[in-house]
DNA sequence: CAGGATCGTCACAGGCTCCTCACGCTACGT
DNA sequence: ACGTAGCGTGAGGAGCCTGTGACGATCCTG
């Protein structure tokens, strides 16, 4: 079952053309063509997430935005035309996620759209985890050795959550370089050991062994062990 | 043991529906057909909130709206069919906390009712917090230290707000300034800095020295330690 | 066994973030 | 008009985070 996302828009070519996009991305689109009808649409089945333009023939983008805003937490996307930039603030005030300007590529707005997704299903909830001595709370940003918190510098705890999010499973230096320092540092290696040496050094039980969390994949990458 | 949510209608099958849906949410449904009863099996075991049609055989549902508003602060729900829009004002004057129109998506009626609790469970009680010799009552929007009342501004008292509702918990710059500034000033992590600054002068218990509450997390943000 | 590659460790220097403080601006009340 | 409270801005300095490069250890391979 593909999501489903809530398209509003008056202009038949524009929705014709987001359906195409969406349905390659795997996405079904659920056309609207006033506030009053998306409403009722997202009501009886809400969505997965919308995708608003600013202007309506009823209700403008932004109060549809906060009336839906009242009850979902869905993503939430504003179109706009060229010379409404000013709009911007307001819409976010609104509770929109982002804020898209006409014209836009295809593939940038379904990149926002999976980025908010992303955002939403993330910000759920966290896991914490408990092992042997170590607690790790993703969402408070905290984690502890035997009760007491440890200090951890943003990128250490940025590579502790990366393993961590994908324990048991291997991460390659690309994917660990990707994801804390982003995808143009996917050759500097040597950086990576050091923090990963420094955060062994602040949660590994026992100094001079084999680690218990962090263990080497040699040649590949590291992996948490859960 | 799961809430229990008090259902007015008399339509059975809207009865039946709801309940499925309130049982997959989590809740228990009390089902009742008309105001007289709605009110006496909520004197004999109140629940915890109620969902009420605005079209009942005895009293309708605004009057039942005021009289369980009476002696009980529960979150309230009104349904209505289309058409009756106009009674949305009277409703929510009578103490209805929201105000869904039929047809309504069995999720949005859910998020709905959750939202109602969730704002319930919070101005229901602040929590009220007493640490070493600081006190700070959210509600009543007083702080004290060593007894003596501190004057805090509004910027200072709410961002002392989002750090103590999410106590133990990093707050990043990104999240504070969104709370207290609004979305439109994420980047001005410097008035941030300033005022943090000025309100550890006012709570701190020592000058110069590690901040006992309000502690730094170096390019990540502050947490308020609980 | 020899050579090479990968990895862990360490000290160090540069840079960035943060704190503090003084100042100017605005809104508001006297 | 004047004073005050609340707020944002910028400069300056301290402290911490981070990347770098060298070195030794380990493992694999030929």
């Amino acid at each position: 079952m593909s999501p489903r996302v809530l398209v509003v828009d008056d202009e038949p070519q524009i929705v014709r053309a987001l359906k195409v996009v969406l349905r390659e991305a795997g996405f079904e689109a659920v056309p609207a063509e006033d506030g009053a009808s998306a409403l009722d649409l997202a009501a009886v089945r809400p969505p997965e997430a919308a995708i608003i333009d600013l202007v309506l023939p009823d209700i403008d983008g932004i109060e549809l935005t906060r009336r839906l805003r009242e009850w979902s937490e869905m993503p939430i996307l504003v179109l706009s035309a060229v010379g409404e930039e000013g709009q911007k603030v307001r819409a976010l005030e609104a509770g929109a996620d982002d804020y898209v300007t006409k014209p836009f590529g295809t593939r940038e707005l379904v990149a926002r759209l999976q980025a908010a997704l992303r955002r939403a299903g993330r910000s759920e909830q966290e896991p914490s985890i408990v092992l042997d001595r170590l607690e790790i709370d993703l969402a408070a940003r905290v984690v502890r050795r035997d009760g007491e918190p440890v200090h951890l510098t943003p990128i250490e705890f940025d590579l502790l959550r990366a393993l961590v999010r994908n324990r048991g499973r291997l991460m390659t230096h690309r994917k660990l370089l990707v994801e804390v320092w982003g995808p143009e540092y996917v050759e500097d290696v040597q950086p990576l050991r050091t923090h990963i040496a420094r955060l062994r050094g602040k949660i590994e039980p026992q100094e001079q062994s084999a680690p218990r969390f962090i263990v080497t994949d040699p040649g590949v990458g590291y992996r948490f062990a859960g």
